[in-house]
DNA sequence: GTCTATAAAGGGATAGAC
DNA sequence: GTCTATCCCTTTATAGAC
């Protein structure tokens, strides 16, 4: 479910294409998941968030410098886009747009996974060394800019919109943690 | 069209509804658009994103410090979305993230529309001292911080995403207008 | 629990009277 | 050009045999 989300959207996706996909018929998806395909998708949703999660570390943990591992984190995700012929890497923010004024049951899942995120990200910047109040402002800052680069990055099919975001990103970091006394807010 | 897709997304938006919507029968909007729904779906796009864009000379002159307005303008279109209940701003953003995999016409429209948006943006900034290197990359960060901002405002039901990803498109540029000689993009 | 068959509803699109 | 009626297809969801 997931992966067809991913490219097609909740909407775009039916229960019987995700039976095809899945090697079963319809009458077993609905045998687990009595709440039809809201709550198949639901599940995908969470189990996605959960997976992407885990990346965070596996990513920045190997550079010293968390600005440069940032960037090039951003880097390497248009990379792998290009490489996969633009397809998408996430369902959470292409489903949330479609769901977010209709289905609300959805979108508070949605509102779950990304806080969850949120939070992780705030959680691991304090162990790199930003303060909460900036590693909570950075956490949504990243999230914000991936998002949108994942979506700028598909409709043009370029790495410009992950260029130019991560070098943004990361020169908001690096004002945190070099001149973190100035800061006004 | 463009107010239901702003709401519903693509697939979700039928064309039956879109009749009731404008007041008219299915048949007519068959005559007038030969294409069908992705025709209808494609002119709402265009329309959409050409008046967009005449926004932005109206949300920055006012501003002598461009840094400045652009937060002010992060700010208050969160305040905006807050005051209509966490309505979605952009149809070009939800469509996108729904179409890109799928339906090649429409994926082209919105790069032709986000495109434009990147050249009027990359413009305008080169008449607030930008060089246009600077300008160009600020273009996109400026959209890929608003599309993301947009999505997670919608889903978190805060405006937290975009106070976040204002300051940091905000301290970005200005970054570039005090040191520029520095810059090593 | 798995799978087939089908119900009930709604989708996009068209024909043709006016 | 407008509007009505309808075709054909797919959708979500369920019933019930196995």
């Amino acid at each position: 479910m997931a992966e067809l989300m991913r490219m097609q959207g909740y909407a775009a996706t039916g229960v019987s294409q995700l039976a095809k996909a899945a090697g079963a018929p319809t009458g077993s998806i609905y045998h687990h998941f009595k709440g039809g395909k809201r709550e198949v998708a639901a599940a995908a949703l969470r189990q996605t968030g959960a997976a992407y999660i885990q990346l965070l570390p596996l990513l920045l943990d190997p550079y010293d410098d968390l600005v440069t591992g940032i960037e090039a984190a951003f880097t390497a995700a248009g990379d792998t886009m290009q490489n996969t012929g633009w397809a998408n890497m996430c369902p959470v923010g292409t489903v949330t747009g479609e769901v977010a004024d209709a289905e609300p049951e959805l979108r508070e899942v949605a509102a779950e996974v990304i806080g969850d995120w949120v939070s992780e990200i705030t959680r691991y910047f304090t162990t790199r060394g930003l303060s909460q109040t900036d590693a909570r402002s950075a956490a949504y800052a990243i999230l914000t800019a991936l998002e949108g680069a994942f979506l700028l990055a598909r409709a043009l099919r370029s790495t410009e919109p992950f260029q130019s975001a991560g070098r943004m990103v990361a020169s908001h970091i690096a004002s945190m943690t070099t001149i973190p006394a100035v800061r006004q807010h």
